[in-house]
DNA sequence: CAGCATCCACCGAGATACTG
DNA sequence: CAGTATCTCGGTGGATGCTG
């Protein structure tokens, strides 16, 4: 595949994936985005299964791991008994949040402009 | 800012989508995010398909048709042999041009930042 | 509590052939 | 030229059961 980009605006060499295209796959699984959103304060896995309405608990830790290797998102364990895991945005994961932002009120006012057609 | 609902405040009757998550789900599939940028301008389809390298005439068509379907792209069709369709975003899609804008800014850094890890 | 392993189901991308 | 109609295939999501 190769040549994802656009225009003629990019330099040669890194024609890899086009920026916009590499955010998207960033955030492409079905409950990345709100998992994000809640990790904007830090959570343990058990909060953010409580959180995430209807995600069972090996598709969270998909998306989790996932976002980890993206390295959205940190995780940290503490050794104790009963285990505890608690999860947090990275630096890059933080950055993401104004991007969320500007999703939601493109998507409030998306979606007011659907109804009265 | 405005609250992009989840929290536990969200009024029971309109629990649907967040908005964030509908705007996810607007440009989820894998070519639409091309096929918004290049449509910029208006194109035709054999155009588009040419633009947007290694996508076939069914999953262009398909994809065309959902975006059209969620009032992103406009379709214009004039009756002549041989047939000609000229694609161009609708307000909607114009609207979302700024949102690609900083994703495409955003998976600049990002890319930088992964690099150096 | 916070996983991992496994298996299944589904949907959407991809390829191909045909058509107005 | 710009589609439509099918079929296949693979990746993800989903459910369940076991474990440190």
């Amino acid at each position: 595949m190769a040549r994802t980009l656009f225009e003629g605006d990019i330099p040669e060499e890194q024609i890899e994936v086009c920026p916009v295209t590499e955010t998207q796959n960033v955030i492409a699984g079905k409950w990345k985005i709100i998992i994000l959103w809640h990790l904007r304060q830090t959570k343990r896995f058990g909060e953010l299964q409580r959180l995430v309405p209807g995600i069972s608990k090996g598709i969270l830790t998909n998306q989790l791991r996932e976002l980890e290797r993206d390295q959205m998102v940190r995780r940290k364990v503490y050794q104790e008994v009963p285990p505890k895991v608690e999860y947090s945005l990275s630096d890059a994961g933080k950055s993401f949040i104004p991007i969320l932002e500007v999703m939601g009120e493109w998507g409030k006012k998306y979606a007011m402009s659907k109804k009265d057609v």
